[in-house]
DNA sequence: CGGATTTGACCGGCGC
DNA sequence: GCGCCGGTCAAATCCG
């Protein structure tokens, strides 16, 4: 069940994938998200390494539904460190990267970090981590699209540091609709294996967002690898890679 | 036995 | 008004 690439088929949509109107939508209220992109490996089921810094919080899956031109569905996790946490995660697969994983953080803790505790910044723990790792390898890796134009393959390519501009502004402009990005065929030549390739916040004052403001400044405590994600993602134009998080 | 995960159904919003 | 899509809840199941 590798070359079964066409799950879409919930609603009748029989059509092929090339269904470029699902974009300028605004779905819903816009409210703050932030979506993080992360390169995976083929060997991510025993990589459990530091996933993302976000990760380090428990997240409990509560949903999971397949994303109309993606044939890989999408998860839905919340937060189960406290029974009052509004936090919440999805974790999606691109459609043309199957190693690539988009991750949407909405809403934010309420309650102090609790890795940070026993664990603070320096340590990590060798247990937790792994909701990442389950969702992915619940996804066939099997990377079989040829029936487009197995271009994707070659992302590996370094020397795309324009791409990688290009990209990086999509991002920042279009977070509603990171898809677009893949159609664009075009992806960040990384050598990661599990890093956060970009970190893109939006925020979107619709009418009021009081204390929304400061959960969010809050929660730029709780990463403390989002500088060195940003920093890193500038190495990448330099085609340099920097170590990150010492084992 | 408890907690987490899974899968299906239901609901809400938006588009046409 | 109807249909489509995304998101969430709830019950059942599995694992620790």
């Amino acid at each position: 069940m590798d070359n079964n690439a066409s799950p879409q088929v919930e609603s009748g949509e029989t059509s092929l994938e090339v269904k470029p109107d699902s974009q300028a939508s605004k779905k819903r209220k816009m409210i703050q998200k932030r979506v993080v992109s992360v390169r995976i490996g083929e060997n991510v089921s025993k990589v459990k390494n530091e996933g993302l810094p976000s990760d380090l919080w428990s997240w409990r899956k509560y949903g999971q539904k397949p994303i109309k031109g993606s044939p890989y569905p999408r998860g839905y996790y919340r937060c189960s460190t406290s029974k009052g946490c509004s936090a919440k995660k999805q974790v999606e697969r691109s459609s043309t990267d199957s190693s690539m994983l988009v991750i949407t953080y909405t809403s934010t803790h309420n309650h102090p970090d609790p890795t940070a505790v026993s664990a603070t910044n320096s340590a990590r723990k060798p247990k937790d981590s792994e909701s990442e790792t389950e969702t992915i390898q619940d996804i066939p890796i099997t990377s079989k699209e040829e029936d487009q134009e197995h271009v994707e393959q070659e992302t590996n390519n370094t020397k795309s540091s324009v791409t990688n501009e290009e990209n990086f502004h999509y991002l920042q402009s279009s977070i509603e609709d990171p898809f677009k990005l893949n159609m664009e065929k075009h992806h960040i030549d990384l050598v990661l294996e599990e890093k956060p390739v970009f970190y893109a916040a939006e925020l979107e004052n619709s009418s009021e967002s009081k204390s929304e403001e400061l959960d969010y400044f809050d929660e730029l405590e709780e990463l403390p690898m989002s500088s060195s994600v940003f920093q890193f993602t500038r190495s990448i134009f330099s085609d340099e890679r920097i170590p990150v998080a010492p084992s």
